[in-house]
DNA sequence: CCCCTTTGGTTGAAAGTTCAACCATCAATT
DNA sequence: AATTGATGGTTGAACTTTCAACCAAAGGGG
């Protein structure tokens, strides 16, 4: 069972599949990649430290605990510790003591860095629409979100993988 | 006209919109994670390593110039450097001058190369298949496909910007 | 209360990526 | 043949991400 995962014949792409993923490949490389450059150059933002900026924007108090904000993001919380600390040193975040929780921290968003993230939502947003969102079908991105919420389903921590369930239940 | 891309209201995402902007940067960071996470745990190769020996592998020689490998991969060509020294050291590529074009370098893939992403390959493909393919339906699959193609095709060097020629033309 | 495990977060080094500078060759021009 | 400009590729340093080790506090039994 040690051999479960690649127990029998691997069943490969067909044409259509292969194209559809080599795209999206493709695709998000572009995309993201583009979108980070965007960020750098109008703003000296990435992507993950914007993404960092507007879930805090999006708190009541614009805090947040460290790990809530990992989560949320997909990010290792090292790597969230080491954006946290050059959004800090760059004074558009501060860090306090959780309330309630010893080991805890947060990170609240200064008005600098509000400030800057209003700036930065407008060439973000517009990258998404110009570059996604304005040359696609509403349908076709109705489509990719619900793989992509199929793709977090099945992959965020939670999940009950049916292949382990047969080889170890 | 410096402002262009700036000026005006910028147009917001609706509910919609965000909701599956939010779902593919969450899935596909996850999806590409695990992808990477599960090629180093059974074969120790990156996604990028994976990725250039897949090219490769598709050609008739097993050669290609660097200059193509990372237009087909998308990445600089100084990653390519880097990543294809890192798999000339572990003795899947070698390297040799291109012909007839002193300036070329072309890698090849080995016999070793060649026989780790057979190996290789199975534990990927599976990993497309239960984490994204089998777990959605094959129309939205094409429609995913549809919207990274559009987007290569916006982003892909040599597409030309509408507002670029509005503002400059 | 003590032990033990889990959770939250940080740290520093290693690994990988980006960036700018650089060299060589090619191609077109003069 | 010399000049110029573009192309192909590498290099090393700076920066970012990952990884493993670590510490502190919380939570749950005995």
């Amino acid at each position: 069972m040690l051999a479960a995962m690649t127990a029998g014949e691997t069943k490969w792409l067909d044409t259509d599949q292969q194209r559809s993923w080599r795209a999206f490949i493709m695709g998000s490389t572009l995309l993201m990649d583009r979108l980070d450059r965007d960020l750098r150059t109008s703003h000296d933002l990435s992507m993950a430290e914007y993404e960092i900026l507007v879930r805090l924007s999006e708190q009541p108090e614009r805090r947040m605990r460290m790990a809530v904000l990992a989560d949320a993001i997909c990010h290792s919380r090292s790597r969230v510790t080491h954006t946290v600390t050059r959004l800090e040193k760059a004074g558009l975040i501060t860090r306090g003591p959780a309330v309630g929780d010893g080991r805890g921290v947060e990170a609240t968003m200064t008005d600098a860095g509000y400030a800057l993230l209003e700036q930065a939502a407008h060439t973000h947003v517009q990258g998404v629409r110009r570059h996604l969102v304005d040359i696609v079908s509403p349908e076709d991105l109705a489509a990719t979100g619900r793989v992509f919420d199929a793709v977090c389903d099945r992959l965020l921590p939670g999940h009950v993988d049916e292949a382990d369930i047969r080889d170890n239940g």
